[in-house]
RNA sequence: CGGGGCGUGGCUCAGUCUGGCUAGAGCGCUGCGUUCGGGACGCAGAGGCCGGAGGUUCAAAUCCUCUCGCCCCGACCA
């Protein structure tokens, strides 16, 4: 069998020029391997239903993967070709940082996550389950507990820090609702690394090192527009963190962008630079407003727009708390921001009858006349705290109130208990916070991630080291992903025409696909066979079509399995010694090229598209 | 976990409403022949207990009940 290799060759004046090959272990067996009659993996004409995403469908009718149940997935021959050669690439630049590679396994026990507490915080989404003992075990959705575990037992010294490990390896996820083909599944391959540090600016150094390893990485696999974002930190306080986002219609992300290019973030975080409507503050004043209970309604009952109302919006915290919530009536708020501010990862809505024990009318709720609670947690939004003379409800059925003003009509004792911060979650065309310009919306797929952890699980773990002043001191954290299916779907997302995958030499299956047509005759398939040969023999990975199939099924089946560059050879062009050559991303077009110089020619034409992928 | 859709050869689907011949078509697959430059054609084949269980009926892919699975939208997502 071909196995992947990575060759690397000698580092000349600083240019590093990396080749990804498969190397033929056994000249005969893998030519065998390699003839398209042989390839394990139907191309199919038509899509299964349940495939709706370009990338799904396209990588079931190539051939590159199959479904075996909801979020799971077997790669076929195809596929594991193109996902080995994205893990070589990531290994090539991990290394290129000073990775180290190790391997750690699937499953765990529940005793090492209970080290760290997050046994008992993660939700369904671990796999939990027992073995024959009864021992409580788990899948691994990520392994930070297990290279800590490694950590604290092999770094012993500051001296042997900073460290990177990382590994490629499966991961489980009981994911809720798996989608999109191999975007979002249940057990995938990820690349995770983990960094050791003595300081932040250790970590924050090796971090910059990783956020450029990343942008290669994902440069060199050929995403076309790949950008890295702030991102949510989750509940960790004051840590960094970004989120590598191949733009794509279908991804699952919502991402903000400042024209410029300067702000780019996930809709999580994403902040806006609104401006609120001041004026002079006219009398408080009580007005009938029957079965307004929505914005809407109370909006078109006054004959107002949606931004001169605010609306009170009251939520159920992790331990029971009433949230209750104040935003300008145009505006939403964006949970991912109100669970940072009040430290709960559970967020649902509150019934009517918490609120109501709150003293607020649901329908026509707002800050008015609400007593202070220690039941209570109150987090205003800037743009109801500062904006001027807003319609507020008035805490009594079928009634409102105008001219609201926060300042004024809040006593000092209630604003001790409540926040005021930006709970709002930012639309397409607010100001961007950093140049005022209007935002541009995009959809993302998340392919990686890098992180600053601290010392999140060194801490509770006691992942500590030995430090020069021979005092013990707990090592600072930082950890890195990269979804290596998903990376391969995002490049069909970004990567394809009508006719399936055009994939980048880098990480395509094969460098050349082979044509024979009219097939049948001895002296076609005596060229394609020597010109086969003669690729292998120079280390080019060829896919030969050997079947002799009718042109249209053939190219048809070229197309979908995406190889860069197709060598056509029939009677026809035989007859005048040539033959055709076509790049799979120019359409229909192709070159005819004389058949004793064609070698030479395509591979100076894998030469060039590697160099323009790897040189960065 | 809420809402919606779908389960019939490997794939796409018809048939279900209105129960009744031996369960069909196209693609794919096997054999033979004719074709041969963007998914050809003829002939002959292989392949399905209609997701599963129970029920109604002389008779169930079709009607009823219960289940299981899959897809989409939402919630969720270290």
């Amino acid at each position: 069998m071909v196995l992947p290799s990575v060759t690397r060759s000698p580092v000349a004046s600083g240019e590093i020029v990396f080749i990804v090959v498969f190397t033929p272990a056994k000249r005969q067996l893998a030519s065998y391997f390699m003839k398209l009659s042989q390839l394990i993996g139907q191309r199919l004409k038509e899509a299964p239903r349940d495939a709706q995403t370009i990338s799904h469908i396209f990588l079931i009718r190539g051939g590159y993967c199959r479904p075996v149940s909801t979020g799971l997935f077997s790669l076929l021959p195809l596929g594991t070709r193109i996902t080995a050669k994205i893990a070589a690439i990531i290994r090539e630049e991990m290394d290129r940082i000073g990775g180290q590679e190790i391997k750690m396994p699937v499953v765990l026990p529940a005793e090492l996550w209970q080290e760290s507490g997050r046994y008992d915080k993660v939700g369904a989404e671990l796999l939990r389950f027992k073995d024959r003992n009864e021992k409580p075990m788990l899948l691994g959705m990520t392994h930070e507990e297990a290279v800590v575990q490694i950590a604290r037992t092999e770094i012993t010294s500051y001296k042997q820090l900073p460290a990177m490990l990382y590994q490629v390896q499966t991961k489980y996820r009981d994911e809720a609702r798996p989608r999109a083909g191999l975007i979002r599944v249940r057990e995938f391959t990820m690349k995770d690394a983990y960094s050791f540090h003595t300081s932040q600016e250790s970590l924050e150094e090796h971090y910059e090192q990783e956020h450029e390893a990343y942008t290669r990485i994902f440069k060199r696999i050929g995403l076309k527009n790949c950008i890295s974002i702030l991102s949510d930190s989750g509940m960790i306080g004051g840590a960094v963190s970004h989120e590598f986002m191949a733009i794509a219609d279908c991804g699952e992300d919502t991402i903000f962008v400042s024209p410029d290019g300067s702000y780019k973030a996930n809709r999580e975080i994403a902040t806006s630079k609104l401006t609120y409507v001041k004026e002079e503050p006219k009398q408080l004043q009580e007005v009938h407003t029957p079965n307004c209970k929505t914005i809407d309604e109370l909006a078109t009952f006054l004959g107002i727009d949606h931004s001169q109302t605010c609306k009170a919006v009251f939520y159920k915290g992790q331990d029971g708390t009433l949230v209750f919530t104040c935003i300008r009536g145009d505006l939403e708020i964006n949970e991912a921001k109100l669970k940072k501010i009040i430290k709960s990862p559970e967020l649902e809505f509150a019934n009517d009858a918490m609120i109501e024990d709150a003293g607020a009318v649901p329908g026509f709720a707002s800050l008015l006349n609400i007593k202070p609670s220690d039941k209570i947690k109150i987090v205003i939004d800037h743009s109801a705290a500062q904006s001027s003379n807003l319609v507020v409800g008035a805490n009594k059925l079928d009634y409102h109130c105008l001219n609201f003003n926060y300042a004024r009509d809040v006593g000092d004792d209630a604003k001790a208990n409540i926040v005021v911060d930006d709970i709002a979650t930012v639309r397409e065309g607010d100001p961007c916070p950093v140049t005022g310009e209007p935002l541009k919306m995009l959809k993302g797929i998340e392919v990686g991630n890098i992180f600053q952890l601290g010392t999140k699980y060194s801490e509770p773990m006691g992942c500590k080291y030995l430090d020069a002043d021979g005092k013990s001191k707990t090592m600072i954290m930082g950890c890195y992903g990269i979804g290596v299916a998903r990376s391969m779907a995002a490049v069909v997302e970004q990567c394809h025409d009508d006719y399936g995958p055009i994939w980048p030499i880098t990480i395509a299956p094969y460098h050349v696909h082979i044509v024979g047509l009219n097939h049948n005759q001895p002296q076609v398939q005596e060229a394609c066979q020597k010109l086969y040969d003669d690729l292998m023999a120079d280390g080019i990975e060829v896919i030969y079509d050997d079947r002799g199939e009718k042109a249209g099924f053939a190219f048809a089946d070229a197309d979908l399995i995406g190889v860069p560059f197709r060598i056509t050879i029939s009677s026809k062009t035989l007859a005048n010694n040539q033959v055709e050559f076509k790049r799979r991303d120019q359409g229909k077009d192709f070159t005819v090229v004389a058949l004793e110089s064609i070698k030479d020619y395509v591979k100076q034409a894998i030469a060039a598209d590697l160099k323009t992928l790897n040189e960065c």
